[in-house]
RNA sequence: CGCGGAGUGGAGCAGUUGGCAGCUCGUCGGGCUCAUAACCCGAAGGUCGUAGGUUCGAGUCCUUCCUCCGCAA
């Protein structure tokens, strides 16, 4: 088939690889304008690096609706296909071609509708997500469904992390959902508009640490917020990232306390204080080399952290560097 | 040329008005201990990112370039 791709960051990309590596043809590629400078270079969208690299024909339109239509009649499409294009389509456009629009979303949808469903699945804490590969519909991802395939969670899994695999997926069920559209086998499932949740594109904010939150939310907020915009805090006015951590209930840290007990006996007073329940929300201290942070509910142990203008690096390293003096609050 | 921070033993950092390159951790050797992430003694390990300049003398002051990072997009 004649295939437009509509796409723009990382995640399309394997979409679109996996469309050149079938009997497809991309007739071309649309993707969001360039940006304005980096601090590097790169100004191009993912898509079209990947795009100019198989030198594939590159549209691009600040609002597709207006400036695209005549352009893609021309070029004849069977299908398009959008991956995360990052514009509403008219209804115009999706008429254009025979086979309609189809679109690749990494949810199971109607659930986590909108531009962060990976990440939003993580930071919910699920334990499965999925692709959904679906009409391309006015709304959106309010289409109907053609196909969906669900995968786990893994233990710890970054955002990032899930992105790739999830992408890779959806270039698979992609091409399963053309053959059974090609073929006239493919079915159309409407979403049960009740269940449908709809979140939107993550902003730089969105990765700052709410403390009084529960420890095991604050470590799912960690994963979901990896690679970007990344969970942050700030510790003494300055930025501090958070890119590894674990939940543990306070009885681990009463394991810790005891473990001090019986090598230094003389200190037992001291731990009273130092007694997890007893410290502010957001308060971050240090035992036994072990760095800790008090949550709303249970305590964050952190394990690789990023200061401003620093590398990232592990708690150990971090703490050689930057002494914890008591009672300071992570806000 | 968008703003800013930073390059110093393996890691993380300090280094004052220029004057013998330091700290913590790690590593190696030894000791103590039932034992240990604890403690004691000792050792190795640095052309201070690069190139040039100022100076009797530069980690430190000036300039070039490279690299890493935070913000902004």
């Amino acid at each position: 088939m004649r295939i437009i791709f509509l796409g723009t960051p990382d995640f399309s990309v394997p979409v679109l690889e996996r469309l050149l590596d079938s009997k497809h043809t991309i007739v071309a590629v649309i993707t969001q304008p360039d940006k304005k400078r980096n601090r590097g270079e790169v100004t191009f969208s993912p898509v079209k690096e990947c795009a100019l690299r198989h030198n594939l024909q590159v549209l691009q339109y600040d609002k597709i609706r207006l400036q695209g239509v005549e352009d893609i009649k021309a070029l004849n499409p069977d299908i398009m296909v959008t991956v995360a294009y990052g514009q509403i389509i008219s209804q115009q456009i999706l008429d254009i071609p025979r086979f309609g629009v189809v679109n690749v979303h990494a949810s199971l949808l109607p659930k986590y509708r909108g531009s962060s469903p990976i990440q939003q699945a993580i930071a919910h804490g699920e334990k499965y997500t999925g692709i959904t590969i679906m009409q391309t519909a006015l709304g959106v991802d309010c289409g109907d469904i053609i196909l969906q395939k669900q995968v786990e969670i893994l233990q710890g899994e970054t955002a990032g992390e899930l992105f790739d695999r999830l992408s890779l997926l959806g270039g698979d069920e992609l091409l399963q959902a053309l053959e059974m559209i090609e073929n006239g086998s493919a079915t159309f499932t409407r979403q049960d508009e009740s269940l449908a949740t709809h979140f939107p594109m993550l902003q730089k904010d969105d990765g700052r640490i709410d403390w009084t939150r529960s420890a095991e939310q604050i470590v799912w907020h960690i994963a979901a917020m990896d690679p970007w915009p990344s969970a942050f805090s700030y510790l003494d006015g300055k930025l501090l990232k958070v890119w590894k951590a674990r939940a543990c209930e306070t009885t681990d840290l009463q394991d810790g306390a005891n473990l001090q007990k019986k090598h230094c006996e003389c200190e037992t007073i001291d731990l009273q204080d130092e007694s997890a329940s007893l410290r502010k929300v957001g308060e971050i201290f240090v035992q036994h080399n072990r760095c800790f942070v008090r949550a709303g509910k249970g305590i964050v142990e952190l394990f690789e952290v990023q200061a401003e203008g620093k590398k990232r690096m592990s708690v150990q390293a971090f703490l050689l560097g930057n002494k914890i003096t008591k009672e300071t609050i992570l806000s």
